[in-house]
RNA sequence: GGGCGUGUAGCUCAGUUGGUUAGAGCAUGCGCUUGAUAAGCGCAGGGUCACUGGUUCAAGUCCAGUCACGCCCA
């Protein structure tokens, strides 16, 4: 007889091999036919809401590894807290506007021939394109297993959300944060254009590198000495920079026949330097001069009617090039711009659009350049520009021009004409961030100054700083982190000369002075959500005028529009109007604009936690959120080791998409890996911390197949057992569980995904494995089917197996739904839709002290079984017996639980052995007694036959003349 | 250059208010098993807690500085 075919060994479907790349998209495709966020959601609708809003990516190229990660936390948040019984809806969002897609569109455009495009033409292609993107991503993202509404997501682009983001822009108006004013950007003459950073070229440039003399005042024969590579700009300096950190000389030079001298002031470590182009020899050192000395100096400026001061610089003034002197011209330069704003210089930019020198505004004609500078073009032709010459010429007249000479360096050029751009201030819109709305005028024309909602007398900027203290920021330091970006943060400038995003809906009169009305960009949203924002950019300026001009318009008349669109940040920022609020699922209360939570990158500290943060302060009144998560940044491990290879090799790019990543081990390893790091800080990827992931993933889809196969001929209506009268292991594992699911929970509760996955692979690993599945097999496989030990040990597996499932479908999303369809009668029909209500503890102390004295045992007992198996004694452990020795009250513990004991060992036969207690000396110690009531562990080899069936070695065996292979037990099981 | 972080075995992580010889899992090596088998079990090796200095009877833990890396600014 095959006494094989007696057993109860495990059977299931459930296969060991994942092949998670090709057969998660079938599970994918049936979660989409059978709407499952859909259902999860109306089972839900009664709930209490969690709401986690999805921060938008951009919509432009393929999902990448890092933007993977932020999607599969926020899809495990979402997913625990679906699980946990909450409503946490699920809206996808992308980005859509933006400089990056309108630069490829052009670039595009460009190689098939069209270079005459309208902003138009532009704008159906930008958003052709961002479209198209969206879909890749949207494939992608779900590839993940990420659940939401990918059929309804918000997009900055559509026109419901361009409205209320213009809404939102009508308030901030209306309380007056908004105002015209200037700033530097690159200028591209021949286009007549200005240009964002990303259209910039870096190229190879010679320019004219001048040393100047500037008189100081009061100080007849004394000059300061600049340098600049830009001569144009000079017209336009207002102040000289300096670095109080440096050493300063005054050197006295002969000039002249007559021994005539003047003194000069430089940099110390640059004097030889200077001394050596201007031709200084010879030179003498009067004294040298620190930043007291210069501090408040005067200067006269080397050609126009006016003087300036010295200022520190001490970011920006370096002492590799020029004099230690930096000439500065706010209206050209970011540096100088931050300056001039900080000590309240104008933002003098005396250049017309056409790139010529123009007298403005800003200053009095007689403190302006020479009437012979006007209309010099800046722009070069041949090498030679207008502007720089005519400069030269007037230095030169007036015998302060000390050394010029051709510089040969690297500068920024226009994409486009491949001239060199010049910085240029222009008049842009700003938010004021230390704006007070109460009681203030607002400073653009035809603003409504009268709030609708009482405001504290305190500036934005407090206001903002302060509500930033009531928000959980997580990790905590993220709260200092926005608050240093708060802080610092200059006046936001919101226009851009750009094509592809939100119009600011303005106009200017005859004179040029520009019109933003809130009833008018009230109008502008309504007709926006009506027919999206394309119109603004078709129509010609009186036809706009006509549909937008209020009623009863008393100003001066338009006849001309604005064609700045909005900063992208102020599209992303709004979404807490244009979707929290918006959108019925989302909507919060008692703030309906107010999310639970926010989970991006590190980065957006000064992004979109930082705009969103400012917009629903100034527009809703509070913030968007209640809890910030960050992120660190995913890395590559090799990094200089690609850039080396790239550099010898020239070429091996490793693969940064999500999709490479899915494509060689599938969804759930990729969310196993991003669950199993610890993501405050930085984040390698390695296709190496890949595989040892994977180890882990078939270390868990192994654990549940052992259970799921053990439990084939279970039905828990019938069989299961109720928890108070399982036998005692399957209490203790149950106990166990019990204790990692309450720290699983917890450490969801706190984002701590990586301590859960720790906690359920160990568990997997040691509890389970190396211990109760190991001891349970025996049970499962020899016992009668139907007997009270196999059906308990059962129903704990049909427990466990379920709460296992629970404890990792937040991640491994696939897997646990595969699993649990080989689960008899479980609780839910499917994991997803599952509430998990914790099993909460199910020992008695006692019963856990047993326990722990019991493993304890076994944790003495395994080395000596090891030992035993090393001289060859022993194979496996069924082939040996144990004994334990000691005196009666060493053992006392033990004898009640001989068969648990002898289960736990998994050896044959356990044996106890009294002998005499050892008298006890008088002055023995507790630490004494202590250790001799530690029994004695022996191991020998097991006496009578092994057992064909159970492989037990038992005396017995061959004693019964029908089954002279058994023992008794095995007998009595298969009768 | 500034702000904010990170740095514990090959990998991923623990390490509570400073207190024995710094732990766990995975991986590695050796052995066992062949009734979870492209599996399972046992044992073993592996760490100057980034570095330096300080406080303390005692520092992975507190303080100061240095280095490396990241994000954001300049």
């Amino acid at each position: 007889m095959d006494y094989k075919e007696t057993l109860n060994l495990p059977r299931t479907g459930f296969p060991m091999k994942a092949d998670l790349v090709a057969r998660e998209p079938e599970r994918l495709e049936r979660w989409q036919a059978a709407k499952l966020y859909e259902s999860i959601q109306a089972a839900r609708k009664n709930s209490p809401k969690f709401v986690l809003h999805d921060g938008p990516p951009f919509a432009n190229g393929d999902v990448h590894i890092g933007t993977a990660m932020n999607k599969i936390l926020k899809d495990i948040i979402v997913r625990y807290k679906t699980l946990r019984g909450w409503q946490a809806p699920f809206i996808p969002g992308w980005d859509c506007h933006g400089l990056p897609i309108e630069f490829k569109v052009v670039q595009d455009l460009r190689k098939r021939g069209k270079t005459d495009h309208g902003a138009s033409e532009i704008r159906s292609e930008c958003e052709a394109y961002a479209l198209k993107y969206v879909d890749v991503q949207r494939a992608q993202f779900q590839r993940l297993g990420v659940l939401g509404d990918w059929d309804n997501p918000y997009l900055t682009l559509h026109r419901e959300y361009e409205a209320e983001e213009l809404r939102l822009f009508a308030s901030l108006v209306e309380q007056g944060f908004v105002y015209r004013g200037k700033k530097p950007v690159y200028w591209s003459i021949p286009c007549r254009t200005a240009l964002a950073e990303a259209e910039v070229e870096y190229k190879d440039h010679i320019s004219q590198s001048i040393y100047v003399k500037c008189p100081v005042v009061g100080r007849p024969g004394t000059f300061v000495v600049i340098w600049t590579t830009t001569p144009w700009t000079l017209p336009a300096n207002l102040a000289i920079a300096y670095n109080s950190t440096f050493s300063y000389s005054l050197v006295r030079v002969g000039v002249g026949e007559d021994g005539r001298c003047e003194d000069y002031i430089v940099s110390t470590m640059l004097l030889s330097t200077v001394a050596d182009k201007c031709r200084w020899h010879p030179y003498q050192i009067v004294r040298s001069l620190d930043s007291l000395h210069l501090a408040g100096l005067e200067y006269q400026h080397p050609f126009c009617n006016r003087t300036g001061k010295l200022v520190p610089g001490d970011e920006f003034v370096d002492n590799e090039t020029g004099t230690g002197f930096v000439h500065i011209a706010p209206g050209h330069g970011l540096e100088d711009y931050v300056l001039g704003s900080r000590i309240g210089l104008p933002i003098y930019s005396p250049v017309d659009d056409e790139g010529r020198l123009a007298y403005t505004d800003d200053l009095p004609i007689e403190q302006q350049m020479p009437a012979a500078m006007v209309g010099k073009s800046i722009l070069e032709q041949h090498g030679e520009s207008e502007a720089n010459s005519a400069v030269l010429h007037e230095l030169r007249t007036r015998g302060v021009l000390l050394f010029s000479e051709h510089y040969h360096h690297s500068y920024p050029h226009c994409w486009r004409s491949k001239t060199p751009v010049i910085f240029r201030a222009m008049e842009q819109w700003f938010i004021n961030i230390d704006h007070t709305p109460q009681g203030q005028t607002g400073t653009s024309e035809g603003s409504n100054a009268k709030s609708t909602q009482p405001q504290e007398p305190q500036k934005f900027r407090d206001r903002a700083l302060a509500a930033i203290e009531n928000v959980e920021w997580i990790p905590a330091w993220g709260r200092s982190r926005i608050e240093a970006a708060v802080k610092s943060r200059p006046d936001w400038c919101i226009s851009r000369q750009r094509t592809w995003g939100v119009p600011i809906p303005a106009f200017y009169d005859d004179k040029g002075n520009p019109i933003l009305d809130i009833r008018i960009i009230r109008k502008v949203a309504d007709i926006v959500e009506k027919e999206g924002s394309g119109f603004w950019f078709e129509l010609p300026a009186e036809q706009l005028w006509a549909r937008c001009r209020p009623a009863d318009w008393a100003g001066p008349e338009a006849v001309r529009k604005s064609t700045d669109t909005l900063d992208v940040w102020i599209d992303s920022g709004s979404s807490s109007r244009a979707v929290i609020a918006a959108r019925p699922e989302l909507r919060g209360s008692p703030l309906p604009f107010q999310a639970d939570l926010y989970l991006e990158g590190s980065d957006q500290h000064r992004g979109w936690f930082q705009s969103s943060l400012l917009l629903s302060l100034a527009g809703n009144g509070a913030p968007p959120f209640r809890q910030v998560l960050t992120h660190g940044f995913v890395l590559d491990a090799d990094r200089e080791k690609i850039a080396k290879s790239k550099q010898s090799t020239g070429g091996y790019v490793k693969p940064q998409t999500a999709d490479a990543y899915v494509k060689q081990w599938g969804a759930d390893v990729v969310r196993l890996w991003v669950a199993s790091q610890e993501f405050q800080g930085d984040i390698v990827v390695s296709e190496d911390r890949l595989e040892k992931v994977a180890e882990t993933y078939r270390l868990l889809r192994n654990t549940l197949r052992f259970q799921l196969a053990n439990l084939f001929d279970f039905d828990p209506r019938q069989h299961a057992v109720p928890i108070d009268q399982l036998d005692g292991l399957d209490r203790w594992i149950l106990d166990e569980y019990a204790r990692v699911e309450a720290d699983v929970l917890r450490s969801y509760e706190k984002y701590d995904f990586h301590l859960v996955y720790q906690r359920v692979s160990q568990f997997a690993a040691v509890e389970l494995s190396a211990l109760y599945h190991d001891i349970v097999k025996d049970r499962l496989y020899t016992d009668p089917p139907n007997s009270h030990r196999r059906r308990s040990t059962q129903t704990a597996l049909h427990k466990l197996v379920q709460g296992l499932c629970k404890c990792i479908s937040p991640i491994l999303c696939f897997t646990a739904d595969e699993a649990w369809e080989f689960i008899p009668h479980p609780d839910s029909p499917s994991v997803h839709t599952a509430e998990w209500q914790p099993l909460g503890p199910v020992c008695t102390k006692t019963e856990q002290e047993t326990w722990t004295m019991l493993i304890g045992l076994r944790e003495r007992a395994l080395p000596e079984l090891e030992t035993a198996r090393q001289n060859k004694l022993i194979g496996k452990a069924l082939e040996a017996q144990v004994a334990l020795e000691g005196p009666p009250q060493a053992l006392a513990p033990f004898l009640p639980h001989k068969e648990a004991l002898r289960e736990l060992l998994n050896v044959s036969n356990l044996e106890f052995n009294e002998i005499p207690a050892p008298p006890v000396p008088e002055t023995a110690t507790d630490v004494i007694i202590a250790s001799a009531a530690l029994p004695k562990i022996t191991v020998s080899r097991a006496e009578g036959k092994k057992c064909e069936r159970c492989w037990h070695w038992d005396k017995e065996v061959g004693a019964n003349s029908a089954h002279p292979t058994l023992c008794p037990r095995c007998i009595q099981s298969i009768s």
